[in-house]
Formats: structure tokens, C-alpha cells, sequence
DNA sequence: AAGTGAAGCAACCGCGGCGTT
DNA sequence: CAACGCCGCGGTTGCTTCACT
């Protein structure tokens, strides 16, 4: 799978990689780690851009990323993590070392989303859609939610980069990203809640009891809404809790000018 | 068995932040 | 302090595989 191989004018290689170019890089990199991705592929014999090999090597190719189906608990996490994070993939994906951002994402967008519409949920808000229309909570589409202040829209579905919806969670995200410590704490928080997410530190028994839930939610297709998400009362309690209000109340004023 | 649409996956593109000059 | 270039991120595209008719 992947995309016909072409080269560019100036000769770099596009598209999909080969096992020789795989076995390049990785030797590359074991031998001198990441460095500079400018220069990278010509040090390592490859024809590529450094930004291509950085793709390859973060997305497949670098040790311990886990290729292949979600799990259930993956799922659930990705689900609670998006619910308070938005797309912002990269974050998501720092709690889930073990997938990348893209793949997180490509599971959303081709999965997880189509799911949660299924259910009546509209993906940016989590909340129900109602006469095509998401309800809207204060929280979710006031200033502060990176992903939930996009519209819930007729067409929610649909979310055109182009859209002013997407420049203003773009900003809204890099409001967020230029506070990361303010984030990071915060994802602390929401890991160190276990009603959010179900991977990190578990004993076994909790994790059986998840598989149990899992075999019976996958048994009955999903139709218990309340795997998918909190109610807005449980939602807004929990932000409160974590300070989510507090960073909501924190001058985003550049972000929101447009 | 063939056709067709949906789903899944890998990779590219463009934008914005940030460091450097 | 402005200009420039690189990097990281999110969105999108294109291809393959799968499932259904």
C-alpha cells in the first residue's frame, strides 16, 4: 500500500518507501541518532527530504511503535483524550507512546469519528446532535476547548481546513501549545483520572474488568452512549476539577481576534 | 466472478511557531 | 527587530484491500 514512487525535479525520491531505504535510515539513525533532518538523508545514502525521512522514521519506522488494530482501551482513550484535547494529535499521541500522531488520527478520521456519528455524537463537541444540530455547553464552544470550538454544524462531519472554523482551532491550538506547561499538567491530571483514560496504570484487575466492558459494549455495537462519553454535567465537573476553567480564563485574546 | 463503494493506511502539503542571523 | 529557514503539526490525498451486491 502507499504511493506511486516519483522524483521531484531536483531528483528527491516521493512516495512510497522500500525495505533498502527502510534499512538505510534505521541504520542511520542507530548509528547517529536524530540529528539535523536536513542533512540526514544525504548521510545516509537516501534520496528522500528530511522531512520525509523524519515522517517515515517517527510514523513506522522508530522502535516500539505499535502497528496494527486498536485496541478498545485504545479507543476509549483516544475518545476521552480528543474530548478534552481536540485534534491536537500530537498531545493525544504523547499519551499513547506507543502509536503516533498519525496513526491516532488516521483512526479517528476513518473510525472513531464515523462511530461516534453513528451514535448521534457529533465528533468536535462529543455532544448529542440534536436536529442536526450539536447541543452546545458553554465549555465546548467558548473560547477556551482547542477542538470544540469548532461550529457544530448540519454538516459536521465535514471540516474543511480552508474553513475560518479550522484557522480559528489552529489558533486556538497554538494559544494552547505556547502554554505547553500549562497543558502538560493538565494531560497529568486528566491521566491520573482513571475515568479518562484506561491505559496508564492499571492493574491487571482493572484492565479485565475494561476487556469485560469492551466484549460486552462491542457484543451490543456500541449502543450504550455512555461508552462513548460523559454527560456535559460529568464533562464540565471534571474540567473543573482539573483546571481546565482556570487555563479557559487565560488570555487567549490574540488567538480569538482574528 | 466482476463491479463498486467503504475502510484503512501511508505519505504529501501547507501553515505557523520558533530559533537564528 | 525584521527576514529567513527549519521543524512539527494537522489536514488531505491517493492507493490498496475488503466487503457487499
Amino acid at each position: 500500500m502507499g504511493r506511486a514512487t516519483w522524483f521531484d525535479a531536483d531528483g528527491t525520491k516521493r512516495g512510497e518507501w522500500t525495505e533498502e531505504e527502510d534499512q538505510k535510515l534505521v541504520a542511520y539513525i542507530d548509528e547517529y541518532g536524530v540529528g539535523d533532518w536536513r542533512f540526514l538523508p544525504g548521510r545516509a545514502g537516501l534520496r528522500r527530504c528530511g522531512k520525509s525521512c523524519r515522517l517515515r522514521w517517527l510514523n513506522y519506522l522508530r522502535p516500539g511503535i505499535k502497528k496494527g488494530k486498536f485496541t478498545p482501551q485504545e479507543e476509549q482513550a483516544i475518545i476521552n483524550l480528543h474530548s478534552v484535547l481536540g485534534n491536537r494529535w500530537a498531545a493525544i499521541a504523547q499519551q499513547m507512546p506507543n502509536r503516533s500522531d498519525n496513526d491516532i488520527k488516521n483512526h479517528w478520521n476513518s473510525c472513531l469519528k464515523k462511530r461516534l456519528e453513528r451514535n448521534g455524537l457529533d465528533p468536535m463537541t462529543h455532544q448529542p446532535i440534536i436536529n442536526n444540530l450539536a447541543v452546545k455547553t458553554p465549555l465546548f464552544n467558548t473560547e477556551c476547548s482547542s477542538s470544540s470550538s469548532a461550529r457544530a454544524s448540519p454538516s459536521s462531519s465535514s471540516f474543511s481546513s480552508s474553513s475560518g472554523s479550522a484557522h480559528l482551532l489552529n489558533k486556538i491550538a497554538t494559544g494552547i501549545s505556547s502554554r505547553q506547561h500549562c497543558v502538560d499538567d493538565m494531560i497529568k491530571n486528566i491521566l491520573s483520572d482513571p475515568r479518562i483514560t484506561s491505559i496508564h496504570g492499571q492493574d491487571d484487575l482493572e484492565v479485565e474488568e475494561l476487556k469485560k466492558d469492551d466484549e460486552k459494549i462491542i457484543a451490543s455495537d456500541y449502543q450504550e452512549d455512555d461508552f462513548l462519553m460523559w454527560d456535559d454535567e460529568k464533562i464540565r465537573r471534571f474540567m473543573e476539577e482539573i483546571g481546565v476553567m482556570e487555563l479557559e480564563t487565560m488570555s487567549y485574546d490574540g488567538a480569538y481576534r482574528l
